[in-house]
DNA sequence: GTAGCTGCAAAATTTTTGCAGGCGA
DNA sequence: TCGCCTGCAAAAATTTTGCAGCTAC
């Protein structure tokens, strides 16, 4: 699997890009908080150490790293969020009644995804994926939903 | 399963509120035009009919809608959808290069579900899950990504 | 008749864009 | 030095809100 630094500065120039401060940042910033920040959560960080750093680049600069797929985006909860691309691929459940988020590995899904690749003859992606459902210390209460969003999102 | 056209009508007014054409005819494109129906493609249905009702109704009405558990939402492709609720729990498959969607049924899953019921003690929702990835004709052609959204939901 | 609902317009919020100057290579 | 990038501010797009009048019941 990908190296967990890999050299961005290099990797950029090598595309005839430049590794600015704010790129920097920004991936650093996203390397630090794990996974799924979304883009007010990174302008709080990068802000916090550049708080001259606009918004109008942040914006600019994700919409650069995904195009230069270094790092992709995901809908949980309806929010849209950021992670690097090339970390381990991983998998979470996502309890709708107290947000509770679990990580699972790849190992769990081998099924489904041999199961569709033999009978829908179709490749799943498995970065990542998001899966919404109620975990054990929520399930049975009578309690509703709404603190959690509907949409489940795989990536 | 639920009927296809339960009485909304009833419904509603059973629980103190109104049946008015602006929800009629936004239930009624919801059921119409099949599942993920963006706000702007209701919108759109609606005014064809009735091109006085306001975009801010179509807000205020699904936001309603949703309330009730009459509508569910989920992202595709970023996109924020609509769709009835009460279907027949079914699920999805998009292709990641040409955009193809395709239904499974709910039986596909049933395996993982009960594995992560039995390993991770986690009961996922099976209303609606969309899973990206490539279908067997664009497999293995060079053509790179873009052309579908990253982002893989679930609902 | 009454209260919930809608249309309209304005406000608030979120995202994009233009441009001059700065700075990485 | 060259031209890619950024900050700033304005524009554009999206979503929410206030309020008066209408209408479902």
């Amino acid at each position: 699997m990908a190296q967990h630094h890999p050299d961005y500065a290099t990797l950029m120039r090598a595309r005839g890009f430049r590794m600015t401060p704010q790129r920097q940042l920004i991936l650093e910033a996203l390397g630090a908080g794990g996974d799924h920040l979304t883009l007010e959560e990174i302008y709080a960080r990068v802000q916090h150490i550049a708080p001259t750093l606009n918004l109008a680049t942040v914006y600019r600069t994700l919409d650069f790293l995904c195009d230069q797929r270094l790092v992709a985006t995901a809908d949980v909860g309806g929010q849209k969020t950021y992670e690097l691309v090339g970390e381990e691929p991983h998998h979470h459940l996502v309890c709708r009644s107290c947000g509770e988020m679990r990580q699972i590995d790849h190992a769990a899904l081998h099924a489904l995804c041999a199961t569709l690749d033999r009978e829908q003859n179709f490749t799943m992606d498995m970065e990542h994926l998001v899966i919404f459902g109620r975990c054990s210390s929520c399930r049975g209460t009578a309690e509703s939903v709404a603190s959690a969003s509907d949409t489940h999102v795989l990536h």
